[in-house]
DNA sequence: GTCTATAGACAGATAGAC
DNA sequence: GTCTATCTGTCTATAGAC
């Protein structure tokens, strides 16, 4: 039987989230305090515990979270068809992900050395499986460049875009996703 | 007539920058303190003052000597040539500049935030310079993509090349400069 | 030019009232 | 579940001795 829905930890906890996730990404992890977080949510900073053992924790669950939602929505996504169709779909996937997602893509690169060493095992793992579905549809597309650099390239230049991308700027999101689906069109094809 | 050689000043001057950039780089702007600067380079975190007249200028410093020599060192290599030369010469130079200052390159990019606006906006102005010079390499090398952000996308992809290049790796510097330059070639060709 | 000592603010985290 | 109050430690920056 479900409680009276007098409770306010379930709508608590998802202000933490966001809250950390705001500030961390305008300042920094080091230089936003549990005060100014629980001051987001409206709340003082002892409450903050009853939702994170610490602050470390928190960082570390926004990046998990962040990592695992990526996998996830590329695995449903799941595009079929030839390899340079697969490519095309990746780009489009990593520039539209990436685009909704800023806050959280800056944190998960900004912030990696702010991890424990262990935290920090984890979400390597996880990069390490993103960049492994890039470098499988590479190979499958037969490019004549080293398979390890060009993955990285390629998510370089396309991670890249979140440095600069402002809704409403002179190109919309699915222009930008069209240039650079044909960057990478040009970057795996046979040398001119 | 110079004084004698007693004086510490112009040997822990140096000493100060180097440790506040290796520190910097390790554990970010905001997590590092005074103290632990002053124990690298053996002072009291009192001495340090000296030397800079607070934290944020010390930051500062670091990122407009950077972007100083940056602009400096492309100025000093002017290459000549045909369109193309000249954007494989920028590819190399880059690489290159940027392989050699690992940890000012870094702070660079992630420290932007810790800046006051005022030295933000130093520091953006001098990036923009060099944006300049890819754009109007690029420009002349009369691609048929958008042209600004070609520059963004190959710079985003050249200064990629610093999360994963490690001294002693399977890829020495001239083969990584070769690979982007191949790379970089692609992308500016016509479409395939 | 570097030291010791300290001012004054603020950090993360916990205890116990309600 | 949130509050107030607090413990303990650290921070930047400065003052004044040497």
């Amino acid at each position: 039987m479900a409680r009276k829905s007098g409770s306010s930890s379930e709508k608590t906890r998802p202000l933490v989230r966001a809250a950390a996730l705001r500030l961390f990404a305008q300042g920094g992890y080091a230089a936003v305090s549990m005060r100014q977080i629980a001051a987001e949510v409206g709340v003082q900073a002892g409450a903050l515990y009853r939702y994170t053992p610490d602050k470390q924790s928190l960082l570390f669950e926004l990046m998990r979270v962040h990592m695992e939602e990526l996998l996830v929505a590329w695995a449903e996504a799941a595009p079929q068809g030839t390899p340079l169709e697969r490519l095309d779909a990746f780009v489009r996937f990593h520039i539209h992900h990436h685009m909704d997602r800023a806050e959280a893509v800056f944190i998960s690169y900004m912030e990696l050395r702010n991890l424990t060493p262990e935290n920090f095992a984890v979400i390597e793992g996880m990069r390490a499986q993103y960049e492994r579905v890039l470098e499988d549809i590479l190979t499958d597309c037969g490019a004549d460049t080293d398979g390890k650099l060009t993955t990285l390239a390629v998510l370089a230049m396309l991670t890249g875009v979140n440095t600069w991308y402002r809704e409403g700027g002179r190109l919309d999101r699915a222009a930008v996703a069209d240039s650079y689906v044909g960057l990478v069109r040009r970057l795996v094809s046979a040398t001119a």
